[in-house]
DNA sequence: TTCCTTGCCGAAACCGGTTTCGGAAATGAA
DNA sequence: TTCATTTCCGAAACCGGTTTCGGCAAGGAA
C-alpha cells in the first residue's frame, strides 16, 4: 500500500527548508545546522548545503526563526514627534540609509511614532514584548536619556545617534559637532573676525552641549575670552534665531560673525539682517551646523557644516546589527567629522565696525 | 513516580497560549479557536477564555501566528526618496498617524525606502515574499501606478493615498483637492479678483490633475474663460514657483490673484513679489494647497487649504486593516475636504491694475 | 425508547524553522 | 586486532501558535 507522501509543496512561491532537505537527502535539522555554522557538520556537507541553498534561492523565514530564537532580524525606530527635529526634512534620508543597509543584510525596520517621552518608552516596551524589534536605533540622544536606561534594564541592544554622558553598554555613531564649531570659529578668525557670537540650541541635548563646548574651545585656542553677551541658547526655530540675532546686533559692540548650532535659527539671521539694513556675507558673516534643511534656499548660500544623514542611517544600522550579533560594545563606536559646505554667507570681516 | 511537568514557564516575561490553556483547563487548540471566533465554541467558554486572556494580559505573538496563517499583522510603507514630496516635513506626522492607528489594533509598520521606481517594486516584492507586510499603504499615487499593477498581480491588499485612473480593486483615502481649488477660486472672486492664475505641480500625479480640474471647473462655474497664459504647471519648488510667478507678473494684464497647487511653489510668490515691488495680500493675493510646510513662516501668513496628514495616516491604516481582513473594497473608499486656513496673503483685489 | 442530529471540545497534525540527544561509522591509540 | 575517541548526521522534541478531525454527550424527532 502506498503511504501518503509527506512533503506537500502546495505553496509554490517559496522554497522552504523542507524543500532543501529533500533535494539534498539530508534531514532539515542537519540543513539548519549547516546553514547556521554549527561545528558538528563536516566542511564538505556545509559547502554542499550552502551552495544548494544559494542555487535554490532559499531564504529562511524570519518569523519562523523568531519563534524559536526570539529574534526576527528587525530593528526598531521610534520617531519622536514632540522633538522639533522630527519636522526636519531629513527624516526620509535617514530612513533611506537605515532601510538600505538593513535590507542588504536581510533585516527590516519597524517604525513607530510617539507624541510624548513616556509614550516612547511604552511603545519600545511593546515592541520588545511582541518581539517586533531585536534592538533599537535611538536618535536625538539626551545627555541623560531614559530610553537608554530602559534598554539597559531590559537588556535590549541599542545604538545611539550621538552620545550620552554615561557610556556604559552604549554603542554609537556620532558627528563631531564640537570640532565643527571649533573649526567654524577658526574660519571666521582667518577671515579677520574678532567678535564672534554663538547661537546654540536646546541644552537638554548632549550634542548641543558638545557644539557649545567646541565654540568655547575654539575661542580659547585662538586666545579670545568668552563674552557671555555673545552667547545665546535655545534657539531652534527661525523666529528664535532672528530674535537672538537682533539682540546681538543691538549690542554696543556687535559681532561681525555668528555661529549657529541649528540651521533653522541661522535662517533667522536673514530676517534680522534685513531689519538692520545689513548684508549677509558682507556686513555680517554667518555659518551654521546642519545646513541641509531650511537653509537650502537662502541668498547668499548658507555656509555650513553638514551631516550626511543617509550615511548616518547606514552606519547606525551596521553597528546595531553587529551589536545584536553580540560584538563587544567598545568596538562599536564611530565618530566622523561634519562636512564643510562653503557659502556666500561667510565673508571677510568688514573694515569698520558698524 | 512523578512525571515531568510539561509546561516549563521558564520565560517569565510573556504569557503564552499554553499558560492560558493550563489556567483554564482547556487545550490550547480550544483556546485558540475561542479567541479567533470559531463557531464550534460555546458562548460561555468563549467569554471565559476572552476574560481570562484579558486578565492575564495575553497577546498572541504575531510571528508565531504568521508561520501558520501567513499574516503577521504588519503593514508595509515604501518611502520614495526620489519623490520631491519625500523631503516634506510632514513625513513624521504621516508616520505618526499610521503607527498610532496601527498600534491600537495591535499592528505594526514596516518601513523601507527606495531611490528608484524599480527599486520600490523590488522592495515590495521582497517584503511580500518574506511575509514582512500583509499589505501596503501607497502614498503619492500616479495616474497609472506600477505599484498598483504589482499589488493586483500578487493579490496583495493595498490602500491608496489618492486615487488612480482605474479603480479596480482599489481602496483609497483622498482629500478633495479639486474642490479646494474650486473653492479657492470662489474666494478670490468674492474678494473682487477677476484675473486669477493657476500654478500647478507635476502632471504625472493624479491629484495634480484633479486640482487643475478644480481650478477649471471654478472658472467655468463663475463664468470665466480659461486663459492659458494664466496657467503654469510643474512648479513644485520655491524657485520654480518664483519663476512661474515672474512670468505671470510680466504679462500685459497680470493676474491679481494666484492659486498654487504646491505650497513650496507658493513661497516663491514672495520672492517674485519683492522683485516687482508688490505687497502680498494687497497688490497680489495668494492662496495655496497644502500650506503646512515651507509656507509656515511667511509674512503675511499664507492662506491655504491644508491637509491633516496625521489623520490621513490614521484613516489609511484603518482602511488597510479592514481590507486585509477581507472587507469589500467598495466600502473602503473615503474622501474628505481640505481644511481652509485663512492668512493675510489673501486680500481684496487692488482698485487699479498695476 | 431508539436513532439521528447538533453542539462542543480534546487530540493531534501542522506551519517552518532551531536545538538537543544519541548513536553509527570512522579514526586513533594501545 | 581491540578498544576508546572523535566526527558527523538522523531522530525527535521544541517554539507558539492554528486548523483539522473525530467522538462524546445532550437534544430533538420518530
Amino acid at each position: 500500500m502506498s503511504r501518503h507522501v509527506k512533503a506537500d509543496f502546495s505553496d509554490q512561491s517559496r522554497v522552504t527548508i523542507n524543500h532543501l532537505s529533500q533535494a539534498l537527502g539530508l534531514t532539515k535539522g542537519t540543513v539548519s545546522r549547516a546553514l547556521n555554522g554549527y561545528p558538528d557538520i563536516s566542511e564538505r556537507t556545509r559547502l554542499k548545503v550552502q551552495r544548494t541553498a544559494e542555487r535554490m534561492g532559499y531564504q529562511p523565514l524570519s518569523h519562523a526563526q523568531a519563534i524559536r530564537t526570539g529574534r526576527s532580524r528587525s530593528m526598531g525606530l521610534v520617531i519622536q514627534t514632540y522633538d522639533h527635529d522630527a519636522q526636519r526634512p531629513f527624516l526620509a534620508e535617514f530612513l533611506a540609509g537605515i532601510s538600505v543597509a538593513a535590507a542588504s543584510e536581510g533585516w527590516t525596520l519597524t517604525v513607530t511614532a510617539s507624541d510624548t517621552p513616556e509614550g516612547t518608552l511604552e511603545v519600545m516596551r511593546q515592541l520588545i514584548k511582541e518581539r517586533k524589534a531585536d534592538g533599537f536605533i535611538l536618535p536625538r540622544t539626551l545627555r541623560q536619556d531614559p530610553r537608554v536606561d530602559l534598554m539597559r534594564a531590559l537588556k535590549t541592544p541599542f545604538v545611539l545617534f550621538g552620545r550620552v554622558e554615561d557610556p556604559t553598554e552604549c554603542a554609537w555613531y556620532d558627528i563631531k559637532g564640537g570640532a565643527a564649531m571649533h573649526e567654524a570659529l577658526g574660519r571666521l578668525v582667518d577671515l579677520g573676525h574678532r567678535r564672534i557670537a554663538y547661537v546654540g540650541g536646546g541644552q537638554q541635548y548632549n550634542y548641543q552641549r558638545l557644539r557649545y563646548r567646541g565654540y568655547r574651545d575654539g575661542l580659547e585656542s585662538h586666545g579670545f575670552d568668552l563674552d557671555n553677551a555673545l552667547v545665546h541658547q535655545n534657539a531652534v526655530t527661525r523666529a528664535a534665531g532672528a530674535q537672538a540675532t537682533r539682540a546681538l546686533l543691538e549690542l554696543d559692540s556687535p559681532p561681525t560673525g555668528i555661529i549657529y548650532a541649528v540651521d533653522a535659527a541661522a535662517a533667522g539671521a536673514w530676517d534680522a539682517a534685513q531689519e538692520f539694513g545689513l548684508t549677509i556675507g558682507k556686513d555680517l558673516s554667518v555659518v551654521t551646523y546642519d545646513g541641509t534643511g531650511e537653509g537650502a534656499n537662502l541668498q547668499p548660500a548658507l555656509a555650513s557644516y553638514a551631516v550626511d544623514i543617509r550615511r548616518a542611517g547606514e552606519r547606525l544600522t551596521q553597528l546595531l546589527i553587529r551589536r545584536i550579533r553580540g560584538e563587544d560594545v567598545e568596538l562599536l563606536r564611530e565618530e566622523e567629522p561634519a562636512q564643510f559646505r562653503p557659502g556666500g554667507s561667510l565673508g571677510p570681516a568688514p573694515a569698520t565696525k558698524h
